[in-house]
DNA sequence: TACTTTTGTATCGTGAACGATATAAATAAA
DNA sequence: TTTATTTATATCGTTCACGATACAAAAGTA
C-alpha cells in the first residue's frame, strides 16, 4: 500500500467530500425556494449583474456552457430568468432576471449566515479556511489555465 | 446586493469549483486506465483494505449507498471488481479487486506526485491547504453529523 | 463576393449524485 | 410461529458535469 493512495492523504478527496456535503447542507434551504445548488450559484452572478451572457455565466462558474446551456433552460422553464436573443450578434442569449429571480435575493440573503451558525461548534475550523480561500483561488486559477 | 451573497465571498463556491477542477486535472491520468475519478476514489479504499461491503465503501467515501452500487456495477462490468454474495447475510455484496483491479495500484501510485509537479508553482498555496486538511475534517465531520 | 475560420450556443451520450421507493433477507417482537 | 421492524442493496427519476459533436451567425481571408 502506497502512502500517497491512502484516503486519508488526499487533499483532493476533501475537497470532493467537503463540497458535496456543503451543498447538502444548503439544500433545506433552497428547496423552499426551489432551486439547486448550481442554479443558486447562476442566480449569484446575476444578483451581481443581471443580463448577462451564456458565457460570462459560464466562465464565471468555471463550468462548461454545454453545463450551463440546459441549467438556465431549467431555470425559464421555472420562471426564473428569461433567455433572449441578443440584438447585435443574434448568436448570443441575454440571460435576465425575472422579478420572480429577483426576489429570491432577499430570501437567500441569510442562507449563507445560516450555515455559519450550523457549524457554530467548529468556528475555528471555518475561520482556518475562511483564511485559506486566497490559496484555494490561486490552486483554482493554476488548475484552469492547466486546462486553457 | 448583499455582501454574503457575493461569489467573491463564498467558501463554498471555492470547495466546489477546486474539487471539480482538480478531478478534471486527474483525468488525463485516469484515461490510459479507464477509470473515473469516483471508481478511483473506490479502488483507493479496496487497495487499502479489499473484500468490502458496499455499505463500508459509502460510508467511507461519504456517499450514499444508491451513489455507490450503480457505480460498482460499472465497474464490475469493466472487470475490475467482483461483487459476490455474503455467506452467512446473503443481502451482502462482497466487493472484491480483480486481478486487473490490482494491477491498477501500481500505475496509479504516481499520479498524486504528478499532479502537485503540475502545481509546482503554487507550492505554498497547496502547503496552505495541506495545512488546513485538519480543519477540511472538522467541517466535514460537522456536516456529516447534521445530515444523520 | 465567395470561402474559411472562429465564435456562441445547443444537442447527445455517459457517468455521477441523491431523494424516493422497492425488495428481500435478517432480526426483533408478539 | 406469525408479524413487524430493521438492514443491505437495488431501481427509478431528475439534475449536474463534461467530452464530442452540431450548427448557424459573425468575422476574417482570398
Amino acid at each position: 500500500m502506497y502512502d500517497q493512495l491512502k484516503l486519508d492523504n488526499q487533499l483532493c478527496f476533501r475537497l470532493y467530500t467537503a463540497a458535496r456535503l456543503v451543498m447538502q447542507a444548503y439544500y433545506p434551504y433552497f428547496e423552499p425556494l426551489g432551486i439547486t445548488y448550481p442554479q443558486y450559484l447562476v442566480l449569484l452572478v446575476l444578483w451581481e449583474k443581471d443580463g448577462r451572457l451564456v458565457n460570462d455565466i459560464a466562465h464565471l462558474l468555471h463550468l462548461e456552457t454545454n453545463t450551463v446551456t440546459p441549467l438556465l433552460q431549467r431555470m425559464e422553464k421555472q420562471g426564473l430568468v428569461t433567455r433572449k436573443r441578443g440584438k447585435e450578434d443574434t448568436r448570443q442569449r441575454i440571460v435576465s432576471l425575472t422579478p420572480q429571480g429577483k426576489a429570491l435575493e432577499e430570501r437567500a440573503k441569510e442562507i449563507p449566515n445560516c450555515l455559519l451558525q450550523k457549524l457554530s461548534d467548529k468556528m475555528d475550523d471555518i475561520n482556518c479556511l475562511m483564511a485559506s480561500m486566497p490559496a484555494l483561488d490561486q490552486v483554482i486559477e493554476g488548475l484552469a489555465r492547466q486546462t486553457k
